[in-house]
RNA sequence: GCGGGCGUGGUGAAAUGGUAGACACGCAAGUUUUAGGAACUUGUGCCCAAAAGGUGUGGAGGUUCGAGUCCUCUCGCCCGCACCA
């Protein structure tokens, strides 16, 4: 019987014809300017000032939407590199993600700002240019059209006039002047020190970049070479990069990763004096308790001590000297790759010297090893060899006292024999004097405050995070705007001796004051355009391919007018990255690079005074509301911006020293249960979907997939089921117009609208989308068999649809708005909804209360019961009921008049 | 080794402590079609010929009137970090 009514809401006939729908609207969104905000009038993101996670906390989240109505809302996915391959599904995944929820916020009364660029310069966009033997520069220009024309398709609501390119003069000289801010605040300095080299790529690479000891990009393994580098002092951020990781709304994951990779330890370092020779050797250690047991020191090759033995500084044995050094060398020249390789081997060289531990006048021999890391602590540690496995694995091969110094759990006090009696865990002191009889905890205070007083040590914090090495021996990014000039460095007359660098030293040492750092910064020519040459190839001899071009280099010095010469470096494209999120925001002011005071914004040379006025108003939009992105920029990019953010605040540029105040990572998109890879012949190239199925189709089916964060297996017959249900949707929508649809909504139907909405808005709050659509679904078959629906289950259903089939929805709600709906008029286009109304039911189902109770029907124990109130008396009853067990089942044995049990059904109480 | 996460049908997966498997894919049968495709209808956790019934969220316990969900242990898988003193 149901079929025979269902078939008479259904069309006719129907033609859905994606392609031509989806551009009709997507050139009308275009040339109307439908998402694009006005930037200057957004109100703050919160009124009351608080972020988004803790009102989250507080509960307060719907509530406050209402109140912050107009207020900015800043949508962000991190901008795609252009490949000569185009626009991977991978970020058709985010982008539909980003668009989902960005239409939903629309829609929740928020102004927002959804933006799109394009991060062009660095390592991988260069060698998609070698690969296909073109030129960078011709490259870029190819790929940016058939990415902008792939963006366009995909019917994201971007804010395409704030659109960026990384490689734009006009974007790059405001990199090169973030350059120079953190140069001048001390925060950029130029070093020589052993750094990863990638031997494929032919340039340098950050720590972050190294993965399992092979470069990010090209998986060769990195070898370590000694170049004069620069780098950014992250280290100095490293405590405010870690404590504020707790006030972020991001997945746990993500936050861990960034704690593990910033590696805080707590611990102390020791002094002692090394016999015989006037030199000390100092040493992290986060396990003072142990050190009575300590018998030896283990330097790091690259040990200063080290250095000042093979150099003669400090006169030991000749022959250990030669033995020495050929151990050094052997040891800098491995690989990351090599020294796992060789296991946990242990290796080592007796320098001949002792130190002497204070606490036992116990003479320890001090031994150069490579298990101990250079760039950890001090580069050196004291061997504890009963309480560490690696320090026993050392002792034992090289013959070594173990003294015992804790007895653990298992009661095990006699000496040390075998890996497994090494005790590493909770225990109890002995062989300790003073210490013995004390747990490790109050022993390691007791003793940090014995060697503090003694003056030998002081407490310290260590930390994994190194500073971050920017520069790279390539082409294909902002070339680092300095200028060296020998005839300045020769007098001491640098940059330094100018008052500004004077003033911003004073009250600290100067980090920053070898030869190589004299020199000048063209601050007010930038930008320091990258030139055009042929020969951009990276050339691997640890100089860039700009060394090459003394029509580059050569120059004159700012300051005394003589020859000088330029950096031929550029700057690593995570700079680039580090800070586009601020430019968005400016990319139609000319002087100035980013939103802040009108203060700070006066001081940039020809500003105009509306742009001044620009940059002061758009700082509303700070920081970024909504951060989508791939979990494996955890530590790279997320921690850069983190750390310029911070440098920019400090410098009072900004306002906010987090720019990401939710950040949620997507899953990854497997084909047919396998990684995409050329090789395997199974990469997604979106525009073959869309042709076929439409982009409304694309989003959605990706979006259904599986868990946003889990991301999902791309099957063809997958969306083709998808495709149906669009279809269907398109169907009985567009029947509509000859179809009949009532005044009021059913109770079944009213139910169901209230629960869909409610259900898909906390969905989409969430990102849950698979589950929101998989509603939708549920709520189309009720439709689909309804005899008639009404004006507001149609409308409402096109608007919860509309985050994931813009298009679609549009052109339905079009068609129908022309034929004669019975409702309010409706003056403009239906993207005004989308800005407008996000349906909410509540009220209207205040009725309906959920009470948890045990209630024996038939001799069995059953669960919910589901309440119907008449009125607000009889919700308040319910409610107290709920609270209270006991008077439930008074309530329930006397005052429910008839109990329906519906075998396989919810239970109903229909109140007296 | 340290840290985090996950184990539910043939598959992707749903389930504020309350009918386990929503929704979709796939599969099966049917209607329609010259055929293929498409569309529509019905069915589909497992066991049993069917019904009745039983059984069922990696395993073992526990808390609870009630556990996929909370707790303890255990097995298996995945992902970070790792010779970090």
């Amino acid at each position: 019987m149901s079929n025979n009514v269902a078939k008479s809401a259904k069309p006719q006939k129907s033609s859905f014809d994606p392609t031509t729908i989806e551009l009709k609207w997507q050139s009308k969104w275009g040339s109307e300017d439908v998402y694009q905000p006005v930037l200057d009038s957004a109100k703050p993101q919160l009124a009351s000032g608080t972020t988004i996670a803790e009102a989250k906390k507080q509960n307060k989240i719907e509530k406050d939407r209402h109140l912050i109505k107009g207020s900015a809302f800043y949508d962000l996915t991190m901008f795609p590199y252009p490949s000569a391959e185009g626009l991977h599904v991978g970020f058709s995944y985010t982008s539909s993600g980003i668009d989902a929820y960005a239409r939903f916020e629309r829609m929740l009364g928020h102004e927002v700002f959804e933006p799109i660029g394009l991060d062009g310069f660095g390592i991988h966009s260069e060698n998609h240019a070698i690969k296909t033997g073109s030129h960078p520069i011709e490259h870029a220009e190819r790929t940016e059209k058939n990415f902008y024309r792939q963006l366009h398709v995909t019917g994201n609501s971007y804010a395409w006039k704030n659109k960026l390119e990384t490689y734009d003069p006009e974007y790059y000289r405001w990199t090169q002047w973030l350059f120079v801010q953190l140069f001048k605040s001390g925060l950029a300095y130029k070093k020589n020190s052993p750094v990863n080299f990638c031997p494929s790529c032919k340039t340098v690479l950050s720590d972050e970049q190294v993965i399992d000891g092979r470069c990010e990009r090209c998986e060769s393994v990195v070898e370590k070479r000694d170049l004069e580098q620069w780098f950014f002092k992250i280290t100095d951020y490293a405590g405010k990069l870690l404590s504020n990781i707790e006030s972020l709304d991001w997945s746990e994951k993500v936050k861990l990763a960034q704690k593990n990779w910033i590696g805080k330890k707590s611990g102390i370092n020791i002094t002692y004096k090394v016999a015989g020779v006037d030199e000390t050797v100092t040493i992290f250690t986060t396990r003072p308790d142990t050190n009575f047991g300590a018998t030896f020191i283990a330097l790091a090759p690259e040990h200063q001590l080290v250095e000042k033995i093979i150099s003669g500084v400090v006169k030991i044995d000749a022959q250990i000297v030669r033995k020495m050094q050929a151990y050094v060398a052997k040891a800098t020249n491995k690989s990351e790759i090599e020294r796992q390789a060789e296991g946990k081997e242990k290796s080592g060289v007796f320098t001949g010297l002792y130190a002497t531990n204070p606490l036992t006048d116990y003479q320890m021999p001090i031994w150069v090893s490579d298990f101990v890391l250079g760039g950890f602590g001090t580069g050196a540690l004291v061997g504890v060899p009963g309480h560490d496995k690696r320090d026993f694995e050392f002792a034992t091969k090289f013959g070594l006292e173990i003294i015992r110094v804790v007895v653990g759990k298992d009661g095990d006090a006699s000496p040390i024999a075998k890996i497994e009696q090494v005790q590493e865990d909770e225990g109890t002191m002995i062989n300790s004097g003073f210490l013995n009889g004390m747990d490790i905890h109050k022993a390691t205070e007791k003793i940090m405050d014995h060697i503090e007083k003694e003056g030998y040590g002081k407490r310290e914090v260590a930390y994994h995070l190194r500073d971050w090495l920017i520069s790279r021996q390539r082409y294909w990014g902002p070339p680092i705007p300095m200028i060296y000039c020998e005839a300045c460095a020769e007098r001491g007359d640098s940059w330094f001796m100018t008052e500004e660098g004077k003033n911003h030293f004073k009250n600290g040492e100067w980090r920053v004051k070898n030869r190589e750092m004299a020199g000048w910064y063209p601050e007010e020519v930038l930008p320091m355009k990258l030139p055009y040459i042929k020969n951009f190839k990276p050339m691997g001899t640890g100089k860039a391919p700009l060394a090459n071009h003394p029509e580059f280099y050569e120059t004159t010095c700012p300051h005394c007018g003589g020859k000088a010469t330029r950096e031929t470096d550029v700057s690593d494209t995570f700079l680039d990255s580090s800070w586009y999120f601020l430019r968005y925001l400016a990319t139609d002011l000319k002087h100035i690079p980013f939103p802040m005071s009108k203060e700070k914004a006066k001081t940039f040379p020809g500003a105009t005074p509306e742009e001044i006025e620009h940059a002061d108003k758009r700082r509303t939009w700070f920081p970024v509301t909504m951060y989508i992105g791939g979990a494996e920029h955890s530590v790279l990019h997320l921690l850069y911006a983190r750390f310029v953010t911070m440098a920019l605040k400090d410098m009072g540029y900004v306002d906010f020293e987090e720019p990401f105040t939710r950040f949620y990572a997507h899953g990854l998109i497997i084909k047919d249960g396998a990684k995409m890879s050329k090789s395997r012949g199974n990469v997604i190239n979106p525009d073959d979907y869309i042709r076929k199925y439409g982009s409304d189709t694309l989003r959605t089916y990706l979006l259904f997939l599986g868990p946003f964060d889990q991301g999902g297996d791309f099957r063809d017959t997958g969306i083709e089921g998808m495709y149906r249900f669009v279809k269907k949707v398109w169907k009985l929508f567009s029947g509509m117009e000859n179809g009949e649809w009532r005044m009021e909504s059913s109770t079944e139907g009213l139910r169901f609208m209230h629960q869909t909405v409610k259900g898909v808005t906390e969905d989409l709050e969430y990102l849950r989308f698979n589950t929101a659509i998989a509603k939708l679904m549920t709520w189309y078959n009720f439709l689909a068999k309804q005899p008639s629906l009404s004006q507001e289950e149609v409308e409402t259903y096109l608007k919860l649809f509309a985050p994931f089939a813009p298009h679609m929805t549009e052109e339905l709600y079009q068609v129908l708005k022309n034929k004669e709906w019975r409702i309010e008029k409706k003056e403009k286009d239906f993207h005004s909804i989308h800005m407008s109304a996000w349906p909410t039911y509540d009220e209207k189902f205040l009725t309906q209360v959920t009470v948890t109770v045990a209630v024996q029907i038939n001799g069995k124990l059953r669960g919910t019961v589901v309440v119907d109130a008449k009125d607000k008396e009889d919700k308040a009853l319910i409610e107290k009921l709920a609270r209270e067990q006991e008077s439930v089942s008074k309530f329930l044995a006397g005052d429910i008049k008839h109990v329906i049990f519906v075998p396989g059904k919810i239970l109903n109480f229909v109140v007296r």
